[in-house]
Order: structure tokens, then C-alpha cells, then sequence
RNA sequence: GCAGAGAUGGCGGAGUGGUCGAACGCGCACGACUCGAAAUCGUGUUACGUAGGAAUACGUACGGGGGUUCGAAUCCCUCUCUCUGCGCCA
């Protein structure tokens, strides 16, 4: 969400950010957000105005009932009543236009970063930097599943006959591996100077409709029957949801967090909920790291994330590279994002196993994040980022296959052991 | 879950239909006094929106939403939260 002010001063960057994400269909929204934008103020200075009378009128009259003049006070009141007609027609037409407005200055998307390279969609994401060797393993890799079950880790079929499709039963030391990749990758943060938060697994629909979009909602959250309650589809939900409305002290920022949730997706029309594993889910667990700064450290925050995820990954001995989103893939919040991906051995590709995104100002202006600035002593918007830490057991998968070793055991690198009761791998049983 | 009480500015706390953006106190900022400080005295001190170069003016906001009224912090409805007691429970 751009700030109206930035857009009736810019109109045309803002029309030139629309290009370079390719929504050709919402330029017409600049000039239907100006439009609306000129009528809203316009409204409101009658408004004002008629509001100031009603004020007036009200006192007059009190005064004029003390004073017991009271055929002038009727004859006030009368006058009071007509002009109240007016500001209740202005205030439904205000309330209808700032409807619309919201929605248009929702669907701009936000201003991109400079150095975002273009193009129309996910084919045209950009390569960065690549961490360890991807390399072909000298033996042929299963499928995660078959690996899992190997080593007697996973049984889908009973999560079928009690949740459905797109559940899971980890079990023995896959289900110890699972843990052992959160609680390590809780230190890894810690030791980073985050603070450790768990939020609420549920939220309240206010809260929801604050962090996403309705479609976004009926896509993705799980609501609680007979219950004003959804079940979060990332601890970002209840995180970002903290700070809404909020204005936190300037001596507080940055705020650093870790979070650990499980996540709840419907996942409703996404491409993979029907294929057998663990890669598309309805409920994963996951350790997300979450910024609030100001907007001068946000380019520094975003840096230094997405590389905090790569060194743990590489740190586990996973080759990752990083995946720059280009302007069409962009979601409309974001300023910049990438992907950090890892490497299948299996499909001799990289896959997705976490995402960093830089907000600006765009989501704490919807939320109403911000923070008082001491030297101004203005109350300013907050940039807001998000990243995924790691996501087990998405990062299974990639886990499984980079360290499947010829004899079909798992092998567990060293700074996991310790989670691991000091084994150093899962052999088959 | 039941019963009762409550939610007001950065904090404490008045205010039960008009003169209330809100007494008073604390805190904070500036000034005076002082070599300096404390104490004291004085002045100022909510946020957001609109107009304006600015000073400022007007509007909105007393937990959220709705209603009654010419007029609501104050009356009514509703939701949320907090406290106390009882009940239940990891």
C-alpha cells in the first residue's frame, strides 16, 4: 500500500513501477485513486465544515436552555436537524468512497527496488549467488517418500485415514530429525541476536483481513467453527499482527524476532497439494525470522537475512543458491524478494525451501506499524521484512537427498549431532 | 463457563447529557533562579485528517462497533479485554 500523498506528487513513477511489473490492467487505478482521492477531500472539507455548525448549533442551543429561551432553542434545533441530514448524506458517501479508494490503493503495488530485474513472471527470476557444489549424486536418488520410508519414518497412509490428503506422521528418528533442524536453527538465530517468540497459533478474522487479501484468506487460512478464530498460515501472521497499530519506540528498533509456528494451508488450487510427500502440505512447522526497522536499515536487513539462511543451510551442507524475484513475480507488498533454494540431487535442480521479502513501508502503512522518529518527533511508518529460517519437512527433502549415502542411511552432519543424541546417521532398519 | 466490578492522555486519576480534548497529580521539554545542581516558580506538553509557506483554523478520536439526542467520556445495545469470587482444566 503506497501512500496517497507519494502518488498524487508521483503519479507517473508510480504508473512506470505498474509497467515494470506488467499490470498493464491497473494503470487505470492511478487516475481512479486520484479521482477518488480529490472527491474524498473534497467531501471532507464540507463535512468539516457542516460538523463545525452542528458544533455550534449544539452549543447555541444548550446556552439558549439555560437562559429558558426556549422557542429559540426549537427553532435551532430545526435548523440543527437539516444540516445534521447533510453531514449524515456526506458521511455515507465519504464511508463508500474510502471503500474503494482502500481497495484501488491496495492493488497498486508497491514502488520495487532499483536494482530488481525485469520480467513478466517465475521463469524470469534471476540467478545470484551460489553456495556450495551442486553435484549429481554417483548413485540414483528415490523419491522423498521412498527414502522416508526406508527408513521407516513416514506413514502417510494412517494420516490419510485420519486428516487426509496432505498430512503426515514423521516417526522415529525422522520425526527426532525434524525437531532436531528447529531447535538448532532456533540457536542459529539466537546466537544471531534474535529474540526467540512464540506467538499464537490462531488469530482473530481482524487480524487476518489485516495481513492479507480476501483471496489470499479463502486460499490459504483454516477457520475455527463457531469461533471468530483462523489458524495461522505462517507465525508472520501473528508476528506482524503483534505490532499492528502499534508505535514502538525508536530505541527499540530494530526489532529482531525468530518465531516458531506450525503452519495451517488449505493450499485451495496450489499445484502439488495432490502429489504424494512432503512438499506441499496442509501443516508444516516452521522457524521464521521477522524485522521491524527504519526504512534507513531495511536495504542492510534484507542482506543480511536471506544470508543468514543460506549459512545455516550451508552450515548443514546443503548447496543453496539464492533466487532474485523479478518485478512480475513480485507481490504487490514487496519491495525485493528472493528465494533461497537448495539443491535436488534427485531432479538435478534447485528447489524452494525458504523466502526473504522487503515490505518497506508497504505493509505497516496497512497495519499501522510505525515508530516515533525522536528527531522529528513524528510518528513514521516502520519497514517490515520477513524470512523463512528453515521449514522442515519441506527441508527434508532436501536434507534426504544431499545426504543419502550409497548404503540407503541418512548422514547427519556435525552441528546437528547434539540434537541427535550424538548419532551421525539414520541407517535403514 | 457463571456472577460482580471495570477499561479515560506517557503514567496515576477526576468527570454520569451542553461551558470537556478532558480537572488535579506524576513524568517530560523549555525558561527563570544558581558557579553548577536539587528544591522552587513560570511556560509548554495527545494522535490523526483537511486547508495553509507558516503561524494557525476546522474536524475526528475517552477499549472496538452500532444506536438514542439539536448535543454523548457520560444513556442504550453489542463485541473484546482486565480484575475479583465460584466452577473446570493440561
Amino acid at each position: 500500500m503506497l501512500d496517497i500523498n507519494f502518488i498524487r506528487e508521483n503519479p507517473d513513477a508510480v504508473r512506470e513501477n505498474i509497467k515494470k511489473k506488467f499490470q498493464f490492467h491497473k494503470l487505470p487505478l492511478v487516475d481512479e485513486v486520484l479521482e477518488l482521492d480529490k472527491k474524498r477531500r473534497e467531501l471532507q472539507q464540507e463535512g468539516d465544515s457542516r460538523r463545525a455548525d452542528r458544533n455550534k448549533f449544539a452549543k447555541s442551543i444548550g446556552s439558549l436552555m439555560r437562559e429558558g429561551k426556549k422557542e429559540e432553542a426549537e427553532a435551532a434545533k430545526e435548523a440543527s436537524k437539516a444540516n445534521n441530514d447533510r453531514v449524515a448524506e456526506i458521511e455515507k458517501e465519504s464511508s463508500e468512497i474510502e471503500v474503494v479508494l482502500k481497495k484501488a490503493l491496495c492493488s497498486i503495488p508497491n514502488i520495487i527496488a532499483d536494482d530488481v530485474p525485469i520480467g513478466k513472471d517465475d521463469g524470469e527470476n534471476v540467478q545470484g549467488e551460489v553456495f556450495l557444489k551442486a553435484e549429481p549424486k554417483p548413485f540414483e536418488v528415490p523419491y522423498h517418500v521412498d527414502i522416508l520410508e526406508r527408513l521407516n519414518g513416514i506413514d502417510l497412509d494412517s494420516a490419510r485415514r485420519t486428516s487426509g490428503n496432505g498430512f503426515y506422521y514423521l516417526t522415529g528418528d525422522i520425526a527426532r530429525l525434524h525437531s532436531a533442524i528447529l531447535t538448532y536453527a532456533r540457536d542459529f538465530m539466537i546466537d544471531k541476536g534474535f529474540t526467540y517468540c512464540i506467538p499464537p497459533f490462531m488469530i482473530r478474522s481482524d487480524v487476518v483481513s489485516g495481513v492479507m487479501s480476501f483471496e489470499e484468506m479463502d486460499g490459504m487460512m483454516y477457520k475455527i467453527e463457531g469461533e471468530d478464530l483462523y489458524l495461522i498460515g505462517t507465525s508472520e501472521h501473528s508476528m506482524i499482527g503483534r505490532f499492528m497499530g502499534q508505535t514502538i519506540p525508536e530505541s527499540s528498533l530494530p526489532l529482531t524476532l525468530t518465531s516458531y509456528s506450525p503452519c495451517f494451508r488449505k493450499e485451495k488450487g496450489a499445484h502439488g497439494i495432490e502429489e504424494r510427500g512432503i512438499y506441499r502440505i496442509h501443516q508444516f512447522e516452521k522457524q521464521e525470522m521477522i524485522v521491524i526497522c527504519k526504512p534507513e536499515q531495511s536495504d542492510e536487513w534484507y542482506e543480511k537475512m536471506w544470508r543468514y539462511t543460506v549459512e545455516l543451510f550451508v552450515s548443514l551442507e546443503i548447496p543453496v543458491r539464492q533466487l532474485i524475484c523479478c518485478s512480475g513475480d513480485l507481490a504487490d507488498l514487496k519491495y525485493k524478494s528472493c528465494d533461497v533454494e537448495a539443491w535436488s540431487p534427485r531432479q538435478g535442480k534447485y528447489f524452494e525451501v525458504g523466502s526473504c521479502s522487503n515490505l518497506t513501508d508497504a505493509q505497516a502503512r496497512r497495519l499501522g506499524i510505525k515508530y516515533k522518529n525522536e528527531k522529528t518527533g513524528k510518528n513514521e511508518y516502520a519497514h517490515t521484512l520477513n524470512n523463512t529460517v528453515v521449514a522442515p519437512p519441506r527441508m527434508l527433502i532436501a536434507f534426504l537427498e544431499n545426504h543419502l549415502q550409497a548404503d540407503g542411511s541418512v548422514y547427519i552432519p556435525e552441528p546437528l549431532r547434539k540434537y541427535m543424541g550424538g548419532i551421525d546417521k539414520i541407517a535403514v532398519k
